[in-house]
DNA sequence: AGAGTACGGTACGTACCGTACCCTATCGGC
DNA sequence: GCCGATAGGGTACGGTACGTACCGTACTCT
């Protein structure tokens, strides 16, 4: 029936496993991902997934990276606030339903396996340090924050602070007054108090 | 043999119990976290776990608390940065070797049980919160912070970033430069931006 | 056309969760 | 000091899922 097309291989049978992965990742979260039931919904067998990832841990990680797309371009308000509030939101919002979970999860599990962690780190995490930093160069350049500013961990923090209550606290979606309290009681007050001279 | 003492019952058992899942946490982490092997340790059986608690994640949450002992005393150095960077080694060195994939794991278990979340959280997270608070006090008394710096989410920001360390990086301890960092490059500034006026 | 390779199907061994069943020791009341 | 009730101990079982092995088959490349 549906097998009368022909027999893929290589990359195109690699995105559809990848594919597959990515969809039961987001319908079950990272513990209700099964080789058998990725086998099936992309048509193939384990077998096939085994050879091309090690363990399950590691298609989880490679299916991440098509679900957590990076479409952090920092918005453009004319302020600092309002950049990082955008950004923050936008964050919310595309990272909204089950990311937190999925992230949850796959942290565990790639637990004794260094490199996994490592992508899953660039992925999740300081994928969005440059936009954070061109967000703080604009302000620079307006004159709304000191040069000292441009600093990797202090231009993260908003970010920190985020998915910190996405983790510990299981939420899928932040309230937005959690958004405004990290950027007008943490944020500003930080990029504010890095002026030297104090 | 061994058998030859009087059967446990109730509260004896109860902690006898919880210790070896406590041992089991340490030398294998919450995936290595089995039933069977607790029952083992404990010289008892599942059957006896399972009257106490309903699956494995309640178990692993309980037996957590017994690892992670609240030892935040917060150091009185006569400096914000001293208290601060105290605490921060404090949690570090005591929340060392297996804390943080402990906690991985456990976040990744309870995600679907937000009693079980909350328990965690609270023991993990927010527990800490008051002795950051004390160590601000202590400081706007001094004069060496601005009233406006007693606020539960710049309090422990610190820890917060502290805490994505451990969970984002998989590190089981962070080195000491990193936690000057986070003290020098975010915390002081946080605390000195939030004077109002500015 | 033929060798080599990649895919598909399936069955298997292992591990572990959670449950059921039954026996036995201990406790509290009398 | 006996006796039912309760709680602990032992074991076996169903169910699920990981990871592996084996083998037949389609495709590719020369």
């Amino acid at each position: 029936m549906t097998e009368a097309k022909t027999r893929r291989r290589g990359a195109e049978l690699e995105r559809a496993i990848l594919l597959a992965a990515a969809d039961e990742l987001a319908e079950a979260g990272y513990p209700g991902l099964t080789m058998e039931r990725v086998a099936q919904r992309a048509g193939t067998n384990k077998n096939t997934i085994y050879r091309r990832w090690p363990n399950r841990a590691a298609l989880g990680v490679a299916a991440y990276r098509h679900l957590a797309e990076d479409t952090r371009r920092p918005p453009d308000t004319g302020t600092l606030r309002g950049d990082a509030l955008g950004l923050l939101r936008a964050i919310n919002c595309d990272s909204s339903s089950p990311t937190a979970r999925i992230l949850r999860g796959l942290l565990a599990g790639v637990s004794d396996d260094p490199e996994l962690l490592a992508q899953l780190h660039e992925q999740a995490g300081d994928g969005g340090t440059t936009a954070w930093l061109t967000l703080l160069e604009r302000a620079v350049a307006r004159g709304e924050a000191p040069p000292e500013a441009r600093h990797p961990r202090v231009a993260t923090a908003a970010l920190t602070l985020l998915r910190n209550e996405y983790l510990t606290h299981g939420l899928t979606t932040v309230d937005d007054d959690v958004l405004v309290e990290i950027v007008d009681e943490v944020y500003l007050p930080l990029i504010r108090g890095r002026r030297t001279g104090a």
